[in-house]
DNA sequence: TATTTTACTACTAAAATGGTAGGAATTACA
DNA sequence: TGTAATTCCTACCATTTTAGTAGTAAAATA
């Protein structure tokens, strides 16, 4: 039950961002790999699946990098933990119609409102909380 | 974020005996494999776990087995999983005093709040609940 | 004594995690 | 127009964790 560090680089990538949202100016992850202290090809990676949720705008090459599409309050902590990390399911069956036993699985009602529980929770804080 | 087949099996041994609560018989980890379809040998290392946190009566040899030292209604889900997975934090640092930069850190309450939903949250069920 | 069962230790294969490496495409600017 | 900086993309790899297996000692019963 752990949160890999995938979500948390990526969190920290958000938030290095959502500081530098008013600058309106790109960055690279080279900047962010320096001031974080992370691999820079690792962040490339993680980066890739945040892409894929269309959080940023980026540029190219020189002066190039990423900006926040949206303000830092309209991203929840969960669509970033989702996107980085794949999912945040605590079980397989608790996707959708994933298991066919589901309604007759004693536990299933456990592990599902587990799973709700902590999405919820993450969705209810914003990235604009943490900055 | 995935809880693993150690307390899933684990809650399933627990479910099984607490089924058996009331016949007060031993119940031999043979019988429970064989009806749960799960490696015996893997139950018995799980239960290494469970043992440790003193969670039965035992009895070696034939028609030995396991019995619940407590009724069903008092044994929560939250601490057969932690005593089965050893424990359920969702990021090293949310233990007890275990990172010193935890009063500076801007996304340790973040942790820390799903932490603590989490365990809130199995520890509210019990065994009981899904007999 | 033979059988059944827990108790305990050591080993192992497969999957997930946490990276690294290399290179193509794009952009800014001297 | 050339060069440096950057994203974008794929493949690889070492370590750790997960999910088991194997073997054996000790205890209990009949």
């Amino acid at each position: 039950m752990k949160i890999s560090t995938k979500g948390r680089y990526a969190l920290s990538m958000m938030l290095y961002l959502a500081r530098e949202y008013d600058t309106n100016r790109f960055i690279s992850l080279n900047e962010i790999s320096k001031q974080e202290n992370i691999s820079l090809k690792y962040l490339e990676k993680i980066m890739l699946n945040l892409k894929k949720a269309e959080f940023f705008i980026t540029l190219k090459g020189k002066d190039g990098g990423y900006k926040l599409k949206r303000k830092p309050s309209e991203y929840s902590i969960g669509e970033i933990i989702r996107a980085a990390e794949g999912n945040l399911e605590v079980i397989s069956c608790v996707g959708d119609n994933k298991c066919p036993r589901k309604t007759k699985c004693k536990t299933y009602p456990l592990w599902k409102g587990l799973n709700d529980e902590i999405n919820d929770y993450l969705d209810s804080k914003l990235l604009s909380d943490y900055i």
